[in-house]
DNA sequence: TGTTGATCTAGACCCGACTCTAGGTTCTAG
DNA sequence: CTAGAACCTAGAGTCGGGTCTAGATCAACA
């Protein structure tokens, strides 16, 4: 049940040198134990655990605030309002990429569907011309501005 | 009508470095001009394009690959797909963000509620305590497995 | 036995995206 | 006329998040 890093690294998709660093970094809720050789062993659990940190780093959660979060688990009970706290900073922050992502989509697909309309009418040609302002400007605008302030 | 630095600075939330920066990196579309004494003046269309570069780069895009884009378009009609391509690239990159960040989402929701139910039960000095293993564990795993192939 | 491959440590290096510094010019208000 | 703000350039520094290297140890197999 014991597991070498390179197998950790092989499921968790991270590297054998970003494990280790990791560990540096003290992100690892329990420390991580070492056979009699040196050599580091994980279990399940520190997978499991990989697979949350995995999720918080690429919803955009630094590692610093990680650590900030398993400082907290490893003091024990007693600052559960900290942790839910910080959970849930980090849940509205979520939420507000999503928004923003959401918003950067609607302003691709319509300009997406523009080119395409140009295109489609063969007009290509005609796309980016400086004489033709209305194409050659709309480039560089959103065309049908975004509902800023709806 | 003309901008200075300082102004477009100001309105477009970028700071003067970072619009120098990104002159340098080849990411205005229009070349930026000069004053005769040396100082750079930018239009409104500048801002805009700078509204969307900011968009770009907030969902995810690099500077190498808003470079890529103004590229095509300085190299004016006639590479309308590459544009395309560019974009829609972009645009299911965004989608894919925006499932994971979800997903991510429904994971701290279900360990928000789940502590905010141990807290409220008057548990917390259960939390995190290794010889309780149902509260003890809680805390590295996705309790409530997201439904990864749902 | 000896070579291959996985692991170890410490520390150097890299990359993207800025940010800042130094040293100099120019504009503007008092 | 002068102080201070805003600008200029080239280039160095920073920061986050790794990635890689060198040199050593150790296990396993033909």
């Amino acid at each position: 049940m014991d597991l070498s890093i390179g197998e950790v690294a092989r499921r968790s998709g991270l590297s054998v040198h970003a494990l280790r660093f990791y560990e540096r970094e003290g992100l690892f809720a329990n420390p991580v134990r070492r056979l009699s050789n040196g050599r580091r062993i994980y279990h399940e659990e520190d997978l499991e655990w990989l697979a949350i940190c995995t999720k918080l780093r690429s919803s955009g959660m630094s590692l610093a605030t990680i650590r900030q979060y398993i400082d907290l688990v490893r003091q024990g009970p007693g600052n559960e309002h900290e942790r839910l706290e910080l959970l849930r900073r980090h849940e509205s922050h979520v939420e507000t990429q999503i928004r923003e992502l959401q918003e950067t989509l609607d302003v691709m697909r319509n300009k997406v569907r523009i080119y395409e309309d140009h295109v489609a009418r063969g007009e290509a040609d005609r796309l980016w011309n400086p004489s033709h302002p209305d194409t050659a400007q709309a480039e560089t605008r959103q065309e049908c501005h975004p509902p800023e302030g709806a």
